[in-house]
DNA sequence: GTCTATAAGCTGATAGAC
DNA sequence: GTCTATCAGCTTATAGAC
């Protein structure tokens, strides 16, 4: 019995932590952030927080880190041989449910490339760009295919990205607008729909009718 | 001739220490901004800059207010005897022109809201809300007269915003992705030509086509 | 109005007992 | 591994000479 689970309570830890960086940073960025802040919130003395992660840089980046992974894990595989309006709208759902359920990561991007993306440079290049190169293909492949009418990809993405991240990112700002305290599903659901819908009829698809 | 122009001085200096400031906090955020930073940028000593605005949070007060006081100027008259397409369309491509020419203006305000708008709650009420809900009411207004499709006035602003302040905010993002090291007039051409069609068309308006 | 010098307080980081 | 006490350096803000 001893010893079987020795790393349970060490992840435990990381992860409370990980999860008040994430907050504190997305609020304040990384210079704004104060250690403090993050050991209250995660509820921890503030010498527990640099034992696990030494200091504010690394937090940061381990931060930055933990969240790149959780979204590569929704970026998919579409193929040419998919119908255009399904993966669209697939995608658009996708990414609105996660700025409705996660939005402090969205938050916490936003505020890196806000910044300059001085941290995040690399991986735009690295990753961000193969990735869109590669969609970018994709639409291309379904424009030629005569699947749909000719648009430009890259700025289709943009579009995208923008329309949905928006709800992470401006919260405040919509709520504030809108009278409400909170999000909740039937909202999520309205936008996904519109934002769905719109984008949708605005290039030259036939909207999906999900459910119906 | 004497003290024929007695303010223009310190105008010059309240302008500089405004647009250093304004670069400042919108790279770091309130927290973030370090004061000899803004005072190293406008080029003067440290304790000028407090001299003109006494100390941190009233500099950001006066930076934030000057940024909404030039962005209300650009909110123009726009009324139910108009064209939906032409008003969308001039509107759409104001916000695009304002994002390429003015992105950090822009990018404190998104700052602001991503860390909750603890400065702006009121503004976002008392000046934001009745904005929203007059262009809404204007919108309900030519979907009622039969001049456009129904659709979400609310959401249709939003997906307004959304799109157009994405390329000042996301400015680092988008250069890194399209592998390129400025914007240029060519690019917020196509830009509004894509944002304007693609939106006009997905809620159901002929696109305009403009000076052709 | 301008600018150097410095006070007062905050913040990241660590030492060292438990 | 945990947590209190504390240091060194940074940051805001001001005092006071010019």
């Amino acid at each position: 019995m001893k010893k079987a689970e020795p790393a349970r309570p060490r992840d435990k830890h990381l992860v409370t932590i990980l999860m008040a960086a994430e907050e504190e940073f997305a609020r304040h960025g990384l210079k704004g952030a104060r250690m403090q802040a993050i050991a209250d919130r995660a509820g921890l003395p503030k010498a527990n927080v640099h034992y696990y992660f030494r200091n504010k840089n690394r937090l940061y980046l381990a931060v930055l880190n933990n969240i790149m992974t959780t979204w590569n894990d929704f970026f998919r595989g579409v193929t040419v041989e998919d119908d255009p309006a399904v993966a669209l709208d697939t995608f658009i759902r996708q990414k609105v449910r996660l700025s409705f359920q996660q939005p402090t990561a969205s938050r916490l991007f936003a505020n890196e490339i806000i910044q300059g993306a001085p941290y995040l440079s690399e991986y735009l290049r690295e990753v961000m760009r193969p990735w869109v190169d590669e969609r970018a293909r994709i639409i291309t492949g379904w424009i030629d295919a005569g699947k749909m009418p000719a648009t430009d990809p890259v700025l289709l993405i943009f579009m995208i990205w923008a329309t949905t991240q928006h709800y992470a990112d401006f919260q405040a700002q919509i709520l504030g607008i809108m009278d409400r305290d909170t999000y909740d599903e039937q909202l999520m659901e309205e936008v996904s729909e519109f934002v769905s819908a719109t984008i949708l009829t605005g290039i030259g698809l036939t909207p999906v009718r999900p459910d119906r």
